[in-house]
DNA sequence: CATGAATGAGAATTCATTCAT
DNA sequence: TATGAATGAATTCTCATTCAT
């Protein structure tokens, strides 16, 4: 069980309403969607809690109906992505596969993640940084570091089995690994030509082999 | 001359109070450095004008001596950095060098604007996009227009004779050597270890040779 | 029959819908209480309704299954605990006491009042004088002025037999007399110790005595 | 120094906008006014701020110029009067009387106060208990217990020393002194007619010797 | 009788901006 | 150049109330 997945498990269930958490999960996750959507498209702060409401055909009190606040749906969608990223990784990383496989499966399991939480992602690439300030958002911190640990360690491990160019500054090399994943979800649309295992694949053809042709 | 200077000279140039401009140069300076701080460090949005002013150590009213609006702030900001950088760029298109030095060119010198405006390349990253809605700052998308023509045309160019490899979605190559570049404005900081010239070669090592070893 | 009674009694029939009062006036009565509990812990302003139905076991909008409005619950309360204190008082007055016996009287009967309606007492007087501003409530000025001139009509009785100083500004000691009694809503506790019959006789031991000890 | 303005003065230190502070103070003077009448009158929750910058003659908006929030106001209003009233108890607490002395002069003392902080006795009467829940607000139930402390002390050195009726629950005389005093803050209104001193006088009349006529 | 979902009218608060001094 | 005081529009959130089921 992944920290995001505690963390975020114990954040709603401080609050005093739990009356507002037992309302019919379809229409929350129907809004929730909608919410995502709009805090992808315009940042959290600038979208407004009336301008999500729009977009869900209701007014904006009626939100107050089914959530706390609109921190409490970024919270809900960001804790969501999290828990589903984690379940995924938590599987690769427990298979125990040798580190250049494992490098590729968490790259595809990322551009799987970013094909079904989009907004998610994005809301996550632009935000997440600010939000973590709170202690609410306590989790996001926690996850960050646990994905560090995952990441960096593959790759030292790759170094040290002979799969990794050993002349690259390791930390560099994930910052470059890590930004060249999530950035995808800046501009990635999910439209049929290219599926998420396709553009992994891609992806990881350029990291590991370099745009360069050999000679 | 780049389309950025022209529409940035424009758009002050458009405004009805020429107060503003008469005011100290350098004082000016001083004071859209602190903004871009804040600016870089909170968002845009988040940040407001009497944080500006705080850290300036003055009232929020004060700046409006300075300055016609917030907005105006972000445009100075960003157009006096995308004057520099197409400075930088145009050069480097200019010298005629083939496909792949110019490449190598063009990142290092994205990494030196990276260190000489990383305050006004962070913004350019979280907010370019939604200003380019307004008319105010069309120079930016005019500028995107320029970037990917510059970027994707040296890839084509390098393609067709054998520089790079021929088996890429183009596009896809071209985000991620973009994205691979800029983004690290995100956490880049000046400090002596990594000269930008040190981390563009890094940087430039990953993208062209790939991170994997080669037998 | 009182003037609370009778307004009491006008104010609801007024209503058009006659839906609410077909229901049970066992459920009526436990919801009221629950109400006037929570209305005089946290005011009635600072209550919601959806505070109430919390307490109640039930959700906001079924209350309006029993009541037109929050306001026609305070109503309610109020009119039925000025209805007993009434039918007490009126009993006391129509006896034909001496001053100093009715003032004895009344004071014991106020004190049983506060036992019985604790939380209708402080509802009274936290509420009363703005909710009095409203025409609905017409009853509570009515009752104001009945509750004075009995006070005032037994003091000046007692002032003239010479049971009373003479020396005192007898509208002063009204007041005093008055804020002593119901005063005393805002802590007392039916816990045992003491009945309200006991603290009557202190009370009235304090205000006709004094609490100096004679020579 | 007393714990009301030890306390006081840490709560507003403890804000980060010092600037509001900062203005000048005869305004927050005019302002604070304004508002503790308004308060007084309808109550700290029914007041709106809007109506408090109605009665001030400015927006509601630039209420924030000069203050954090309403709930800053109230402090505000409360801990200057709490201050004042502990200089005045103090002074008496301190001076060393006999019982009975010290008994008259806390009267006498609070009608004082009430005189001059009539509307912040009238907030804290209506509003200390409710707004005591909250941390910042803590002063108030230091206050009440130092206040309690005083009191009860008094009476039961005069107890002791033969001042006081010894036949009398003393806990329940503490209670109808203090609120028979204090309870005057919410029919009070300075007229010329009656002093605070007179109206103590008459107070002490018959709290100390009561309303009955001796024989 | 009760629920679930909404409405709509405020409420407090924030903030860019203005302007007389 | 800067201050102090305000404006006014927008924003998040609250709550009594309604109503179809």
């Amino acid at each position: 069980m992944s920290t995001a997945k505690k963390s975020a498990a114990k954040s709603p269930a401080a609050k005093k309403k739990t009356t507002t958490v037992s309302a019919s999960p379809e229409r929350r996750r129907e809004l929730l969607h909608t919410a995502a959507e709009v805090f992808a498209a315009h940042g959290y702060n600038a979208t407004t809690v009336r301008r999500i409401a729009d977009e869900a055909g209701i007014l904006a009190g009626s939100l107050y109906y089914h959530f706390d606040s609109k921190e409490s749906m970024v919270d809900e969608i960001l804790s969501t992505f999290l828990n589903e990223l984690w379940d995924g990784y938590d599987a690769v990383l427990a298979a125990g596969h040798a580190p250049r496989k494992t490098l590729e499966a968490l790259v595809t399991e990322s551009f799987r993640e970013i094909d079904r939480h989009r907004a998610a992602v994005a809301i996550y690439q632009k935000e997440s940084r600010h939000l973590a300030a709170q202690p609410r958002f306590g989790y996001l911190t926690d996850s960050q570091q646990k994905f560090e640990k995952a990441w960096l360690g593959t790759l030292e491990r790759g170094v040290a089995d002979g799969s990794f160019r050993t002349d690259l500054d390791i930390r560099l090399t994930y910052r470059f690994v890590r930004d060249t994943v999530w950035v995808a979800a800046s501009w990635y649309r999910p439209d049929g030509h290219h599926s998420p295992e396709e553009i992994a694949r891609q992806y990881l053809s350029m990291v590991l082999d370099g745009i360069a042709l050999r000679d």
